[in-house]
DNA sequence: TACATGACTCTTA
DNA sequence: ATAAGAGCCATGT
């Protein structure tokens, strides 16, 4: 009872978003922590992916990426190279964790949405 | 209640 | 370019 029926967890609405993200693209911590409102921080849209393994349904994580476009959570996946093999077969190059063309794969919620 | 941890990001040296 | 420190907030013990 303590929570409000107009409020949803901060999770919840991380996903939403991340779900949002088109196949082929990518988008980063930050910019999804924008698009929440930037309440929780960065940190808190990783620290709910890791949890996103247990949410239904499944989770794009592997579209989420630091600001450097990085692969930082690729350990967190089922094997390392899940993440980047999901990347690679929605046609974005991968190369040393790395996401090549990134600005021009980059999908800014708070501009697509029209935030 | 308080402390430690973390899939981040920024600034400074 | 690389390294280190600080800021940020939610979760678990």
């Amino acid at each position: 009872m303590s929570e409000k029926p107009t409020e949803q967890n901060i999770y919840d609405i991380i996903y939403q978003v991340v779900r949002l993200v088109p196949r082929g693209r990518v988008t980063s911590y930050g910019a999804i922590a924008a698009a929440v409102g930037a309440r929780s921080g960065a940190r808190m849209v990783g620290y709910a992916m890791n949890a996103c393994k247990n949410i239904k349904p499944k989770v794009p994580a592997h579209r989420v990426l630091n600001r450097n476009g990085q692969l930082t959570g690729k350990h967190h996946f089922s094997t390392p190279d899940e993440m980047q093999r999901l990347l690679e077969k929605e046609g974005i190059t991968v190369k040393r964790d790395k996401v090549m063309d990134l600005e021009k794969l980059f999908w800014d919620p708070l501009i697509e949405l029209g935030i």
